[in-house]
DNA sequence: ATTGTATGTCTCAAATTTGAGAAATATTTA
DNA sequence: TAAATATTTCTCAAATTTGAGACATACAAT
């Protein structure tokens, strides 16, 4: 059982060090309303920090799509799911997306992390392939551009919440009306 | 007349700042191909430079979302040219979008950069209302949504280029059609 | 009330980052 | 080529950030 402090202080450095990876220790003390002293006394330095951070996000992520996944075999309404699992994930889906795109990863599918990052992908995949032979999904795009335009909108829902005025569920409607009308026939 | 190396300087801040807003100075000065030195003949400070960086972002950005709207008297024609000019401005339009979109920003129209970035997402909401009403866009559809939708789709296609293998053409031409067929009735 | 656990305060040394001087080198311009 | 300018290299002190010890407080559980 992990303590909620904990728990706060690792919610608070995801967001952090989402737009500033570099950011004082001090920030992330400060979101999460803890002395910094307390932020050590947890992780031992910024480095163990930040790969909590990653496998804390890949975790809860991970489960969430996985859960997305397996919440229906219409293809669409699959797809729908992984959407809203995106926004609920906020944050933390970014990190996810950024941390196996960036140069310096090294992918790997011995890796954990790197095998159910690809599960996830592979039934993204098959699930837009699915959709394009079914004729709800225009075929002149690609699975790749999709999955750009997929994570895109997540990004740009989640930082909608915290400007607009509207309700997380308006929102989320929005998004998916937007994402679906993007991407058919 | 800015020196070559200055301007490098500031394109690369940019480009880093943008992801990562505390950065150590030697990442921008590594990523502009000079010693941190000659960045700091250039800029006083972090500070300085920061300062610098918003400036020249403001101004770029500015004058292509303002070239755009005037590049044409048909709202859909503005509406793609500023998809495409926010492509093109890459990292300095999400900079710029940030920046007045962040709380501690203090909008202030008597603020010459404020008062264009009202200018433009005037235009912005005119052209969107413009086109609702000609029957081209949804009215379901908020234009602070749409706007919100933009800024996913142009920062989305951005991260794009740097990862696919497709041209930029084919690239700016997918994030076209997925905007327009988003948002249409 | 007492014990145990979690957090805060104050403190400090180590590590890193920052900003700049001085002289060597490279590059441009006349 | 010579002079002028820009950049690099090396260096160093100041500032900031980091990680942790020692002890005080707060608070829950028994």
């Amino acid at each position: 059982m992990i303590p909620a402090t904990k728990e706060r202080i690792i919610e608070s450095a995801i967001k952090v060090f989402n737009d500033d990876l570099s950011a004082p220790l001090q920030k992330i003390a400060d979101n999460a309303d803890v002395t910094r002293r307390t932020l050590h006394r947890y992780f031992k330095d910024r480095n163990e920090l930040v790969t909590v951070c990653e496998r804390a996000m890949e975790v809860s992520c991970k489960k969430a799509m996985i859960a997305a996944i397996q919440s229906s075999d219409h293809a669409l309404t699959q797809l729908e799911s992984m959407l809203y699992a995106g926004i609920d994930c906020g944050a933390k889906y970014s990190f996810f997306y950024k941390l196996h795109q960036r140069k310096e990863h090294n992918h790997n599918n011995q890796n954990k992390n790197c095998a159910d990052y690809d599960y996830i992908y592979r039934h993204f995949n098959h699930i837009i392939v699915e959709l394009q032979q079914n004729g709800k999904v225009n075929t002149d795009m690609s699975t790749e551009w999709i999955q750009i335009l997929h994570s895109g909108i997540v990004q740009s829902t989640v930082n909608a919440q915290e400007t607009t005025s509207k309700s997380d569920k308006e929102i989320k409607e929005l998004a998916w009306t937007s994402y679906m009308k993007a991407i058919a026939p």
